[in-house]
DNA sequence: CGTTTTAACTTAAACGTTTTCAATTGTCAT
DNA sequence: ATGACAATTGAAAACGTTTAAGTTAAAACG
């Protein structure tokens, strides 16, 4: 490893004078400033960022919480997604990422790790939001923005799902159906906004459905939504069009009224959430509403480390980005 | 952030004692062991992994190079399976894992920002391995494993494509079928593999199939895969299955075939590859050959660490990763 | 010309560890 | 009592940086 003092020797100057020409500081001459850095392109030197890390405590590294309840948000199509955004933006500002875990190992928690590593701040998303963990990151000194979750004294980026399930309700009226079912996910903030926006959607429409024609399953599980699927369809009265919490549990669905011998959208409508791959392959193609995992992810990235690089910042921000309807063609026109 | 000093001042010993202390090393009375032990917890003292990093030149900490066209593996559904487990096996062990990416910023290569974070080695997957800068990670002094792609030297890990396109060929053939059509991927080293494989194993049942039944796509392009199905569709004799390289691919695939008014397995046969989650919720099922993905992150990431743990090593090991057949209902059997 | 200012550079301490080596003690066999 | 030995501890250097404070010489000023 060629070092500071490397080109210190080779340059016949201090120490000081390397770092201090590497990082363009004033008080020293532009002709030693060459010097140096020819001598550090020639020697191939890179710095240490332990070094500097411990140094200045910096670390251009910024830690990713991203847990579900799978232990990794990875396989987590619309958080791999998120991720993916974030991680470029970071990147392009000479950030990289950690993944904090709690590791039994010897059983550090998601802050000490975050310590541990010198982070210089935490993205949280896709988690347990009331694990006493994660409380514990929120109430520490670290920049932290999350997603999808509101805290107080907290910037926040949230894909807007109330104005999601209204456009999706609102189109859904407009193609005339009346009977309108919805599988919603887990008992978290995302589905109470979702359920919360449904009700009040169609109550805007005067329109009243019965209460079984709200279920809740588990996001990406295809085999529950295809169970509650089936318990819709053997309603006295079934719906004339579902609405599921993801694109994966539509597909469950689908299956579901197939099996029946119905056909979509012609006996059934359908309709999605998350605008993800599969629902564009689909035949029909899926309507869905599409949450903009590019922008969310970017936005985190950038109000993150606007936040580590201005500490005193004090402005709590909730970013609110919107989606976007796609029209596929799995719900029937009923005018 | 509280130090081994602070410790030290708290128990009256000195930093190097307290250093030894929690390293557990054996010139240290058990008495004053337990006395920084408890000191340290009542402090709340994590070590620094940056100042640990520096002394001892291992940082707990693997570079990882997933870049695919789209800059990142993370969206990739092979690969995000992969690195997910690559990820659950080496926190298991107490390492971190960073991402290893050319920063135009102030244009650091692969080697050289793994230098940079100190890393304790690598691994490469989905990329391009004829990149210069691929191939000066490949022969650093760094620890490394590649994933699907072999170099001299190197150990690898490797899904067995050869075998798992010959069992779907035999299973294909099984059922009866002669008019087998193959649309291949990207011009890799892993489709080679399957091509060859593909001829070798109708050979061996000596069945020949004339070129136009060969086709190149690229990987998880469901569109493309859309357009070539439609050629093969309109040959004057065409296939009575048609294999394609992965899962999306065949759903594009079995997009133009229903289009074309023919019904799967019935009219036509279709077959994937990957067993990825979209496979199990079509309708019909697709048969396609389940890669191993945990496994091969797994394995991965332990001969990774072994060859870390373990300088003098030089075995260089090719460890094949066998796949599954998943069965389902998208080939007609014709017997 | 003497004084102050400025520019260019160096010294040295510090960040939090690990690790070598030396120092101090106590124990035990002779 | 003496020397040898083991057990325990501490001092200090080192890893590669950054940075506050200090030094020197030249330039600017009145």
């Amino acid at each position: 490893m060629v070092s500071l003092k490397d080109i210190a020797n080779e340059c016949g100057v201090s120490v000081a004078t390397v770092s201090k020409s590497l990082n363009d500081l004033n008080d020293v001459g532009q002709e030693t400033k060459d010097r140096v850095r020819e001598a550090a392109k020639k020697l191939g030197y890179f710095p240490n960022s332990s070094a500097r890390t411990l140094k200045t405590n910096r670390s251009y590294n910024i830690g990713v919480l991203f847990v579900d309840e799978a232990q990794s948000g990875l396989t987590h199509d619309y958080f791999a997604h998120v991720l993916d955004s974030f991680k470029r933006t970071v990147e392009a500002q000479g950030y990289d990422i950690t993944f904090i875990n709690s590791r039994h190992n010897n059983n550090m928690s998601y802050l000490e790790h975050s310590r541990y590593r010198g982070v210089d701040g935490v993205v949280i998303a896709c988690v347990d939001f009331f694990d006493p963990q994660v409380m514990d990151l929120i109430r520490s000194q670290l920049p932290v923005v999350t997603i999808d979750h509101v805290f107080d004294y907290r910037i926040a980026v949230l894909s807007d799902n109330i104005q999601g399930m209204h456009d999706l309700v609102e189109y859904v009226c407009d193609k005339g159906h009346r009977r309108i079912a919805y599988i919603a996910g887990d008992d978290t903030s995302v589905t109470k906004n979702r359920v919360g926006s449904f009700y009040r959607s169609l109550e805007k429409r005067e329109i009243s459905i019965p209460d079984e024609y709200l279920m809740y399953s588990t996001y990406r599980n295809p085999d529950l939504a295809y169970l509650k699927t089936k318990e819709l369809l053997a309603l006295p009265v079934p719906p004339t069009c579902i609405m599921y919490c993801d694109d994966y549990s539509a597909l469950g669905g689908i299956n579901a009224i197939r099996e029946a011998g119905l056909s979509i959208p012609d006996d059934i409508s359908v309709v999605g959430y998350d605008g993800s791959y599969i629902a564009r392959i689909l035949d029909p193609k899926l309507t869905t509403l599409k949450q903009d995992t590019e922008r969310i992810g970017r936005v985190a990235a950038e109000k993150l480390i606007h936040l580590i690089e201005n500490p005193k910042t004090t402005l709590i921000q909730r970013m609110v980005i919107d989606g976007e309807l796609l029209e596929g063609g799995s719900v029937a026109d009923l005018n």
